[in-house]
RNA sequence: CCAGUCGGCCGGACGGCCGCCGCGCCUCGCGCGGAGGAAAGUCCGGGCUCCACGGAAAUACGGCGCCGGAUAACGUCCGGCGGGGGCGACCCCAGGGAUAGCGCCACAGAAAGCAAACCGCCGGCCUUUGGUCGGCAAGGGUGAAAGGGUGCGGCAAGAGCGCACCGCGCGGGCGGCGACGUUCCGCGGCACGGCAAGCCCCGCCGGGAGCAAAACCGAAUAGGAGCGACGAGGAGGCUCGCCUCCGCGCCUAUUUCCGGGCGUCGUCGCUCGGGUUGGUUGCUCGAGGCGUCCAGCAAUGGGCGUCCCAGAGGAAUGGCCGUCACGCGCGCCGCUUCGGCGGCGCGCCCUACAGAACCCGGCUUACAGGCCGACUGGCCCC
């Protein structure tokens, strides 16, 4: 519990990940079509962002009506949004846009799991190559 | 104390650290506010916006349907009436019209709406274990329903055929605003069976689409697609391009009428999708919440005081932790009227149903657990 205690405040040298958020629906689309890393609670889709000078990374959440009703849709983007938050240290570029779709086991995994899992997740992404080049090949 | 009926309410609390959305300011930062009783289903009724429209009548279509009241309105609510159920508190009811007309009444049964007669009962005749002719509708049987019920008289056998009581119908009186009631009076031997969640008749109500409504800014008067049209003008004023009068055409279900608006004094006019789901507004002060008093059986209305109480937009209201309350499970101890009750410790769920999307009034549906009040029927004690 004190371990839990000290990791949920972070550090003051900390850096806080400075995710900006996507909003809009092409945005969501064209990161569709980049690379994409699933796990238990979650699939991450990630893509450079080409037009625009680097400000950031930029993170979008979806979570579909097939995941559950209003409630649990609501209850899983708060915790993946706040799993994001107290992250210390993600791999995530600054020219590049994430997007986290929801899936069904993001509502009872454990909390420090679900870090965990992001953390590999953003570490894995980079090393897989974007779906439409996968695709182009077949 | 047990069983039950009805109504109302709550639906975790407090704190710490780190965050999210909105507003304010002394713009580092601080302060304040931040989901529900159903926010849900989108089933009704309104406000609001647009289609320029407003009023009257008729037709078509749809909805509603005992009476009175409440309300902005309703299919809602309140109080009654009638019918049904329950020992009772109380609960349930698509509850207008069946002599305006049409239609239907499965199966069974002889017969399903107008009287008829299968088994029977009674009488006559005959070729007498029966047949035939006539009378009857009480008994049997079928059915959701078979032309009032019980008893006595009566008769060949019977039958409201006659009588008594009960029931029913009609008219009047009385009570009630009314639905309706009636222990009142009179008449009628007594049908006019049921179904209008079948058509229909009567009365009342209703234009359509919806905040992705709609308005503004910007991109911008650049190109595309589709549709319509060769038609009715005349007179006057005159700042020479408009205005006025008459006519013609159009105006959101259709037709007619009245008012109003737009178009037409000629060659273009109208509509649509994409770039465009960009930004701002609409967007929260409202049939508002709370308290209190008055009127009313009540729904509700009115007066006064007080408060400002979410405004997001790939969509804020969260994550983690501590303490407590509640619930469940296990163990131990004590009490016991053997149903349980109380205490301590540990563990679990860290709560059920469920998340505002323009806003109100309702309905319906979902809901762990708990609290309060009124009343009914039993048992025990005084």
């Amino acid at each position: 519990m004190r371990e839990n205690q000290a990791s949920v405040s972070p550090e003051k040298g900390a850096e806080p990940a400075p995710f900006g958020r996507l909003r809009r629906r092409a945005e969501f689309q064209r990161v569709a079509r980049g690379s994409r890393w699933q796990s238990e609670a979650f699939t991450l889709q990630a893509a450079k962002r080409g037009d625009e000078a680097a400000q950031g990374p930029r993170i979008g959440f979806t979570v579909t009506r097939k995941t559950g009703g209003a409630v649990e849709r609501n209850r899983i983007r708060r915790r993946l949004k706040e799993a994001v938050r107290i992250a210390e240290k993600l791999d995530a570029k600054p020219d590049h846009d994430y997007v986290l779709i929801a899936r069904r086991g993001a509502l009872s995994r454990p909390f420090d799991l679900l870090r965990a899992d992001l953390n590999r997740a953003f570490a894995a992404i980079h090393s897989r190559s974007p779906r439409a080049l996968r695709d182009r090949d077949r």
